[in-house]
DNA sequence: TTAAAGCATAGTAAATACATAGGTATATAA
DNA sequence: TTATATACCTATGTATTTACTATGCTTTAA
């Protein structure tokens, strides 16, 4: 039940694009730096996002990445499902596809059930601007 | 994020016990078969279980296994930590061994925080006789 | 034209998931 | 007392996933 560091990274790298770069493009070698992540992993997990549209490449000298849109329309359950895939906590939540025969005499699916929209409560109400805004308190907190 | 095989097999082994024993052990046979699940899994993880003491094994002929509590002593949360490990989204809110130094500044925590409280709500407040009550009423809808 | 960037694909070591196999120990029933 | 049924224990195997690393190509601003 672990986020793996691809989820993760993906996230702390549109956090960090959404603060450090003023609508100039933000080199991967800069977010790999200052996050303390590598720069080749980091290569992977932006192709995703970039061909999601979550974020936008400028290719070239003087090339990066920029967030597509606001920090306040990215969920991060967006960013978690595109990176780490479905979120549910079993498969046959997940779609159609994956679905157990047994599913209308199983005992355990309502607590899967509930689970699911737990943390779907959680991921898919905190967006990226909320994360923005709460390591700004963070920050002021400890210019007291 | 998914909850793997052996955790609910785990759940599916205690409810098999719960609502097909009555005082006399069940043997893992009886509970493979029933749950089609392999014999040879199940030894692994009931022993999991045993050491745990959540539930009782008695060896030899006519041996098998027995819960050791009332069902609803069992929490989902306790079966799945005991089998799964931690049921935390990221490795530093497991224990004080992972603590990531830069908990302090980092701006995703509370996110995790607020999965973990999510997660924990749902796990902690589902007890395995709140699995048997469920089932009952799901198997009187059929009978209808 | 050159350097800095993105883009694409492949490789790899370690861990994890999901079992299977084969044997030993113990208790019951015939 | 012997056969059988069960728990118990340890090892092995295979596929997948995770978390990177490596190599090389393409694009573009300076």
């Amino acid at each position: 039940m672990k986020i793996s560091t691809k989820g993760r990274y993906a996230l702390r790298m549109m956090y960090d694009m959404a603060i450090n770069s003023s609508g100039s493009a933000m080199p991967l070698k800069e977010i790999a730096k200052r996050q303390n992540i590598s720069i080749k992993y980091l290569e992977q997990i932006v192709i995703l996002l970039n061909r999601a549209g979550f974020v936008k490449s400028v290719r070239g000298a003087q090339g990066g990445y920029l967030l597509a849109r606001d920090p306040s329309e990215y969920t991060v359950g967006m960013i978690l499902r595109l990176t780490e895939g479905s979120m549910a906590p079993v498969a046959c939540l997940d779609d159609d596809v994956n679905q157990c025969p047994r599913a209308a005499e199983c005992p355990t699916l309502f607590v899967w059930e509930k689970l699911n929209d737990a943390v779907k409560g959680v991921i898919d109400n905190v967006t990226l601007q909320d994360i923005i805004d709460r390591s700004r308190e963070q920050t002021i907190e400890y210019n007291i």
